[in-house]
DNA sequence: CGATTGATTGAGGGCTCTCAATCCGGGTGG
DNA sequence: CCACCCGGATTGAGAGCCCTCAATCAATCG
């Protein structure tokens, strides 16, 4: 049941194998623009109401921070994801905020819903990206439940390789690393030094190296992807159309 | 900003605080009821057509198996909680199945998304169901991620004791432990032999006890809660409707 | 009543966390 | 243009928590 071939993926702009159905034009004339830039903070409520975002490109990042000062970065969005404030837990200091530069839509929930409403292939749009997102979640769990670090690290690097990719010159995969060592561990559930160590050790292994700050470079993806147990199971979710259930 | 008073909680069915606006009437018109026994298989499609649940009573369990027998819980579905099969990463044998004896809703998605529709009442429940699932997802995965083994034991009673705990006469909550020992550690991301290690501690600090089989009996509820980071967030959660953001 | 499965408990080892020092890159001001 | 400074990243040593493995116990079911 091994998949020879290598994966599918886009050369250019990757936002088209994100989305299941392609973005209702409808979404884009209706919603507010915003350009964001890495690091950028996205407020949960517009003057009270909720919001809801709809990535174009780039990518998001929803953290979390428990009392004690115990922070977790929820979920990462990718192009095609959707986003309501409602899906972050309350009391839990929610903080949406850009992992990269990109393109964001963003919406009034009080007007986002009614379009749903009346426009059932934004309904249909909507509803798919949040139940595969919900499937990404339960992988991002079960790593983040089940993997030792460098397993966890190997799950990160093949789910962005899968999803931001793009065939290097060099026959390798390269994608901006939108996270900080900080950040990532908290995705993780590592420890900074933990992660940078295993990082380390995987850039010794001569899989991964990092060409300019923010950038990685994966030499052989097959060989990554043989690290994680949840390989299929992203392929199947991140990477091309082909291959479901 | 501590909460002074206990925990609103209904004595006797509690499905209704579980419902943000309650169950459409038209729902449980239009679905198949299905009686559960503790541990019945609930399968993912009917005649290769994706299903759809609605939680009436009683609790159900989704999860995902890896590579190398890497068993994981991803979550726990209460009364009022929705469930569609494409919320369950491919590649990963997903296996929903029943925690305890109860009801469930079940519907073709053929069926049911031209109910969600032509029913905006009906939309409107399952999008606000899934945001509140997706904010308790938040906190598990922050859970599984983040806490030591007592803090993740202490978090999954406190849902428990939320969600489905009733006052006992002795003064107490009760509620039934929907989840096996192995299930459990699969849940929390945990050994089994580590989680009852942990469990006996608890048990001999007088904070738990076990009434009988199934059965659990959490003597000071604001003690338990204090055990865990998460307590504030799980109550505005799961808790009454009081305590929002 | 015996067999089987799951739960409990103990001893030991390994992986990750903690703490600290050092290194590096970027920004600032002279 | 360069010295300085600061936050983040890297690396090492040591400790702690959890996992592994195995034996014992309890409960269910034939």
């Amino acid at each position: 049941m091994k998949r020879p071939e290598a994966v599918r993926l886009s050369d250019g702009a990757s936002s088209e194998i994100a989305m299941p159905h392609g973005l209702p034009p409808a979404l884009a004339t209706q919603g507010a623009m915003v350009r964001t830039r890495r690091g950028q903070s996205l407020p949960l409520s517009l003057d009270g109401e909720e919001t809801v975002f709809v990535v174009r490109t780039g990518a998001l990042m929803l953290r979390i921070t428990l009392p004690h000062d115990l922070r977790q970065v929820v979920t990462l969005l990718y192009p095609g994801d959707v986003f309501r404030a409602a899906f972050a837990p309350p009391a839990a200091a929610a903080h949406l905020s850009a992992a990269s530069a990109g393109e964001v839509l963003r919406f009034r929930f009080g007007t986002f819903a009614p379009l749903a409403a009346g426009d059932p292939a934004i309904a249909r749009y909507f509803d798919d990206a949040v139940a595969k997102q919900t499937a990404r979640q339960a992988i991002h769990l079960a790593t983040v439940g089940r993997l030792d670090c460098l397993q966890r690290l190997a799950t990160f690097l093949t789910e962005l390789a899968l999803t931001t990719g793009v065939r290097a010159p060099c026959g390798g995969l390269a994608f901006e690393m939108p996270l900080s060592r900080t950040d990532l561990a908290d995705y993780l559930g590592l420890n900074p030094d933990t992660l940078s160590r295993t990082i380390s050790r995987l850039r010794a292994t001569g899989l991964l190296s990092h060409p300019e700050r923010h950038r990685a470079l994966v030499r052989d993806f097959e060989a990554l992807a043989a690290l994680t147990p949840a390989a299929r199971s992203l392929q199947a979710l991140c990477g091309g159309a082909e291959a479901s259930v």
